[in-house]
DNA sequence: TAAGTTAATGAGAATCGTTCGCATTTAGTG
DNA sequence: CACTAAATGCGAACGATTCTCATTAACTTA
């Protein structure tokens, strides 16, 4: 259950974040903004403040909990960390979301890193496209 | 001079146009915010207003003489287009950015988006790491 | 080169996602 | 159950960007 996933990354477990990390566990919704967690979870009914799923959903961030990505369109959205670090594909007309891991990248990039000097510490790859649905238009 | 790039673009060749591409042209910028472009021109004297530096960018970019890149920070960087396509590896400690080439990556993102059914468009690619003058801190 | 047409600009208001400040509530502890 | 620090709700504030609309400047044509 929640509370012990909250108390092990080092969080009380309250209610706004029992009903956050519930949300993000039923896994029926992947890849989702701030705004729409707190519409989902205000219409099964509970109640909290946008504010405080901003701040949850920061905190989960840093007790990597959540990752945070900057798909287009001036908005965060968030996921459950959960399996393998993996990178997005996205349908640039529907909004479609793919994700892949690709060995031979991750690596590439660990190698650019060492070239140029840097102790790379992380990365963000994003491939943009028409998806298959949306190619028949 | 800017007036036949921009006669080139399909854009009337104004007074803030020619001014914004100059600055660019000069290449002693590179990766620069909207604000960055207002500053610069204010200081050298030029009289002109942040939102024509947005709107004008924004034609930049349609008209494909510059590319508006999302480094981390809730704010869009442009450079101009010149040379081939490239990547990026930033420091996240002092913002410092170096570009890079990889055949290897680009293919595998082609390879990656026919085997999940796109037809890509675009890509963006962000190394992040610490410099290696920032490494001795 | 002056007049006309249309697009571009300047100034500031508006927008949008996100953060902040502060009074109030709650979780964890003994 | 009382205590203390931390978390929350609410609304104001924020920063980057866009919009509105009156004014101005670029191309066109005469
Ligand atoms: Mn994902
Ligand atoms: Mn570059
Ligand atoms: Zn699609
Ligand atoms: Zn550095």
């Amino acid at each position: 259950m929640e509370t012990q996933d909250l108390k092990k990354a080092g969080l009380k477990a309250t209610v706004p974040r029992m009903k956050i990390l519930a949300l993000l566990e039923e896994n029926k919704v992947r890849h989702v903004s701030a705004e729409d967690v707190y519409k989902a979870l205000l219409e099964s009914g509970e109640d909290l403040s946008l504010a405080t799923v901003y701040r949850v959903l920061t905190q989960f961030e840093q007790a990597g909990l959540v990752t945070r990505h900057h798909f287009e369109g001036g908005h965060s959205v968030f996921e459950l960390n959960q399996g393998e670090h993996h990178d997005h594909i996205l349908c640039v007309k529907c909004g479609r979301v793919d994700e892949f891991v690709d060995k031979v990248i991750e690596e590439r990039q660990q190698k650019i890193a060492a070239e140029k000097g840097y102790n790379m510490t992380d990365h963000s790859l994003y491939i943009f496209g028409i998806c298959s649905a949306c190619q028949k238009d």
